[in-house]
DNA sequence: GAAAATATGTCAATATAGCTGACGTAACCG
DNA sequence: CGGTTACGTCAGCTATATTGACATATTTTC
């Protein structure tokens, strides 16, 4: 990255409190590379057990987030996972036909099809869970409680501004953290 | 997950020392979709600016990483990527092609061709580089020292262990955190 | 109530990024 | 010399995504 932006946030030549001296240019890169490889080595967790049902990683993130908001509708589904109705309708259909996945008419709108995962589903959805969380649980243990809301209130503030109230609303857990590094504070 | 296996790490009922309760599965469940939203928004950064190139995230890891360990083998790049060289040769190849890398023979092996970015590929490394570390930068100075220490050690500690060591020599800053999370602490 | 907007499905073509398997060449090493 | 290593390449396949166009049912709006 150019030199000057990030060290520019620095207080000057010789910062009597270190204390606030943001991350230098060398911290943020590895930090990048750190994240690089630890989402590469944590989506790797749940392929095994993916692989005997013929899914691939599309199927999981399918079924991830119908199982954790059910009744969630086509477009919220798309809006979450980033990509086409045309990208999302190849795995939702095999997810349908296997049985996994359940689409209901909508109570108030009868154009919208509304996802639910059958209990096969739900298993599923959970045994995957069950297998990148414990990469979590290994990490997490090893923090101390500060650590731990330190690496949620950075992941939460590492998502697009625009996005976050969306994500903090279904978190399962209260989102005390205050809101830290938004584009644009009050 | 399995409700009983991260809750057995509770101390019990009522934990007299909440300090020591690790996640929830609540917890944990939120941050795997907190690592899944903030991955995906960080990768899309760089996306604008690699279209003009024609280029894509495959392009980029590869020039992010023979940027940051000039002289890199052709298997340790593979090693870091994960992928099979016949995948890897495509888009090396472009890159090779584009005057974006080079490839030099090795001084002690002839067999092998060490990589280097060209001027160019350097130039194009780094703006890469620049537009992803903007979110970083954003996301750093609203955190604490502690709470950034905290951010690296979790990404570290959600490295795979076998891969920790030879990550950690790569680092541009000292990787003075503990080994936490150590799958078999001494 | 007709028109417009919305939610979804579908057909077709294409691109990207990965894979396995097989085979070839040059260089190193014992 | 023979085996192993480092790398390249050809061929074919799969998974996941894209754009664009069009269809259908339903809701909303004027």
């Amino acid at each position: 990255m150019n030199s000057a932006s990030a060290k520019a946030l620095r207080s000057g030549g010789d910062p009597p409190t270190p204390d606030f001296a943001p991350e230098s240019d060398d911290a943020i890169f590895d930090m990048m590379e750190l994240f690089f490889f630890a989402y590469r080595d944590f989506v790797k967790d749940a392929d095994r057990l993916l692989e005997k049902y013929k899914f691939g990683r599309a199927h999981h993130r399918v079924l991830h987030f119908v199982d954790r908001r059910p009744g969630l509708a086509i477009a919220a589904l798309l809006d979450i996972l980033k990509i086409t109705k045309q990208s999302l309708n190849r795995v939702l259909k095999q997810l349908l036909d296997g049985g996994f996945v359940e689409a209901r008419e909508g109570a108030n709108d009868r154009r919208q099809r509304l996802l639910y995962t059958s209990a096969e589903g739900a298993a599923l959805a959970r045994e995957l869970a069950r297998l990148q969380s414990a990469r979590f649980v290994r990490v997490l243990s090893g923090l101390s409680p500060d650590a731990r809301r330190s690496a949620t209130e950075f992941l939460l503030a590492m998502i697009d501004q625009d996005e976050r109230t969306s994500v903090r609303a279904h978190l399962r857990i209260a989102a005390t953290a205050p809101p830290v590094g938004e584009e644009s504070p009050p």
